[in-house]
DNA sequence: AGGGGATGTTAGTGATCACTAACATCGGTG
DNA sequence: CACCGATGTTAGTGATCACTAACATCCCCT
């Protein structure tokens, strides 16, 4: 067949690899898996991606990319420190809460990255942190950089729970949470 | 052969499986895997446990018994809730900076136990939630329990991303770090 | 001293996996 | 309207996996 719905199927293998990666892991997902989960044969997915490792790197790349720009055109429309905190805070939240099969893919899956895309995905993750430790700084300068920085990694921590304890809550009613645990956190 | 360092072996293998599965996934671990991190060849795992599966369930199962253990008697010793939150959060956290593989393999691969083991791990865990629980509760009785429960569950995913975050700070100073952030989230 | 249980080894066995080869079918384009 | 590129299919192929079978070795016990 040849039905020219082109890269909708690019991205409905990416988000079906995201949810399939995210329940059972990336070595517990086959490429018949893959294929089944968008109405395809297994097979058909090299017409799209090289293979199963560059599927999830192109996963990786993605979901970093995003987060990252996320955070850099919310700091930059909230010239305030504090403000800047509750944006970031905002974001990430609404990223976990929205797409938790991508967040809990990105931190757990990057080993099974290849090398090269590997250090693609760190560089963005690192200028991610330092979206949050620069904001941290300025409202917090008593406080050395390293310490921010591991602040940081615990808070993410605390919002990428979600996917783990999801159903319990509302929404909207899980972000308050989420935001405000974050906000106490990072300023203890 | 047959060295008679009966039970060393199978707690040897617990402890590599643990380490294996925490940073490879569960499916990403090779019998030949397990029996060559403790000095055998893969099938003479078979004498020690009935399966693969089987040795996740027991390092599951064992975590999941120690938490639980840890913080019965640490609230046995703590009547005043508030002495008895920072008896939690210690405790806690001292697992997850000393254990973390324990740690990461608890929250990440549930899904691999077979059901009959899984149904017990699942009740130590809810049994270790409600612990936190009934303490906030006494400390913020103005918050429902849904919530509460979900705060919970927010800040175990913060005291556990110290794994993923290893190396920045030292043990003592991560220690503090964690509890202060822990506290800080849970009374918000 | 020697038999037996615990524990190990090597050599399979069938299933499954990622990936490839060869061929089919469709839509757009000259 | 014939062709071509994009996209799909089925049928392998070799590697690897969890697990088993058959046999070996060691320590302990009587």
């Amino acid at each position: 067949m040849g039905t020219h719905e082109t890269s909708t199927r690019r991205s409905a293998i990416l988000m079906a690899g995201a949810e399939l990666f995210a329940t059972r892991g990336f070595h517990g997902v086959s490429i018949e898996d893959l294929g089944r989960a968008v109405g395809t044969t297994g097979p058909a997915l090299y017409r799209h991606f090289p293979g199963k490792d560059a599927l999830l790197a192109a996963i990786l790349i993605d979901v970093s990319e995003r987060l990252l720009a996320g955070a850099d055109e919310r700091l930059r429309g909230s010239p305030d420190p504090d403000d800047a905190l509750d944006a970031l805070l905002a974001g990430h939240v609404e990223f976990a809460l929205t797409e938790p099969a991508l967040i809990t893919v990105h931190d757990r899956e990057l080993d099974n990255v290849p090398p090269e895309q590997r250090r693609i995905v760190r560089r963005l993750q690192r200028q991610y942190v330092e979206c949050w430790v620069r904001v941290l700084g300025q409202l917090r300068p008593d406080i050395p950089e390293g310490r921010l920085r591991a602040k940081a990694h615990a808070t993410f921590g605390l919002l990428n729970s979600t996917p783990h304890s999801a159903g319990d809550l509302a929404l909207a009613e899980m972000s308050t949470l989420l935001r405000s645990m974050g906000r106490a956190a990072l300023l203890a």
